[in-house]
DNA sequence: TAAATAGTGTCTGTAAGACACTATTAT
DNA sequence: ATAATAGTGTCTTACAGACACTATTTA
């Protein structure tokens, strides 16, 4: 036996001996912020617990991470917003991790907030273990009505600013709207998020440049001239702009000091 | 007692019978990729493990949470970095969790990864417990030479990619640099990172539009025709350009789908 | 003087902003 | 024809790229 096996030989030891609940853990959890258009607005997912603490408060969606089953983080974000909506290929992006001593009453705790973006048609809600209710809540200026539990009225503001502020760079939105759409519609989607009326002319320029859309060949009749129809390539990755739509000034991402 | 203290009670009873340790829960910690430049490269930090598992590997610098001590995560990155440099006011940004179940022999577990700016001069560097040896290594390309522990080589290379591709919009390599400094020193910084040459006069016009830098009532001489000197001004967070520098094309942030 | 490094003048290119304009439908 | 919405023409503006040029020092 050579030092190198003696070497894992030790390790091999050294891990059969370890005892996983010898030292303290934080708790870790995943919270998501599903984010959707309906009716014209921005609307985020919502839960109502049925458990402790924070019983009968509204959150954001998310839970523990089944450490048998999940194979990653992501995996866990992913099975959390497939138990409430059935969606299963979301735009899904791993925001930030908060932990600290104070968020929840159970002591040390260590989210990692996801955010996704999903079409708004044909989903179907369910409650599911732990809560009581579920429903979408209309987003103002990165706040819902609901008075929500623990951080997570944090969260979801910080989750909207994020969008709000890749949305000046990115063609994000594309990930909210149904199969087809058109142009307009995706201003508005856009116009929607940034709060501020946005040009037809250099948005369409933005857009067609970005060459992630192919028209269909059909038009949309609704009462007035007719609207041509787009669909997301299927191979078309998120497109980063060279440059910002001009807003209000981006200050995401400040370091500490 | 109306029904809102009821609720209240009933959650106070809840978390006195909380019993942490009743199910399992991933291990978590930060690690933190702290970059500085060092005789003309950049360069990472990294100690050799004492201890199992991976003993005797090189890896970044983390730990686990301090429940007790760290009253949130960022606390956690900035006493390591303490720990093992002095530098206290460093440039530190989360970058990315990675959680899963296979990246420590030990079972699921979560890693919270920060990086870190710090200016090269003045640092004095302290193994501390649990590390054998500690220095800089030279990154190329995103890489060291040394073989790295865990899953370390990877969150290295995330790290500097998106380190770079930060530089290609924001003013970070400021916080590389010493106290006062020439344009042409920050431009060096710039193309180190970039491993791009840029144009001396639409670089400065980039960082001198943005107002951040204020000029000394110094000049450097060394030599050949001095150089103004600057420092960062003291209210400047970093600066995001509207535009992009032209460099390999942007990929960062893909979701998954 | 030459060598070396700091710093400028100025033209071109590109994509966004502004805004008036045309186009196509239903009634 | 009018209202309503889709979509265009085209001028301006802001800032990055390119690159030749000048400036200030030491030896």
């Amino acid at each position: 036996m050579n030092q190198n096996d003696a070497l894992l030989m030790s390790e091999a030891e050294f891990l059969r001996r370890y005892n996983p609940s010898e030292y303290a853990r934080p708790s870790t959890s995943v919270d998501a912020a599903i984010f959707t258009v309906k009716d014209g607005s921005l609307h985020v997912l919502l839960i109502k617990r049925s458990e402790h603490p924070y019983k009968d408060s509204w959150t954001l969606v998310g839970g523990y991470i089944d450490m048998e089953s999940d194979i990653d983080l992501m995996a866990t974000a992913k099975r959390k917003l497939e138990e409430k909506t059935g969606v299963k290929t979301p735009y899904l992006e791993q925001l930030v991790t908060i932990g600290n001593k104070s968020r929840d009453p159970r002591g040390w705790s260590v989210t990692t907030v996801y955010f996704a973006l999903i079409p708004g048609a044909g989903v179907e809600l369910k409650a599911g273990l732990g809560a009581s209710e579920i429903r979408w809540a209309k987003v103002s200026n990165g706040k819902v009505k609901e008075k929500l539990g623990f951080d997570h009225a944090l969260l979801l503001s910080d989750s909207f600013e994020r969008l709000r502020s890749k949305v000046l760079y990115t063609s994000l939105p594309v990930y909210l709207m149904p199969k087809t759409f058109s142009l307009r519609d995706l201003q508005k989607m856009y116009e929607l998020i940034l709060n501020q009326p946005l040009d037809p002319k250099s948005f369409r320029r933005r857009i067609l440049n970005a060459e992630i859309l192919a028209a269909t060949a059909t038009l949309r009749h609704n009462g007035t001239r007719p609207a041509q129809l787009y669909r997301l390539k299927k191979t078309a990755p998120t497109h980063f702009f060279m440059r910002s739509i001009e807003g209000p000034i981006r200050s995401e991402n400040r370091a500490s000091s």
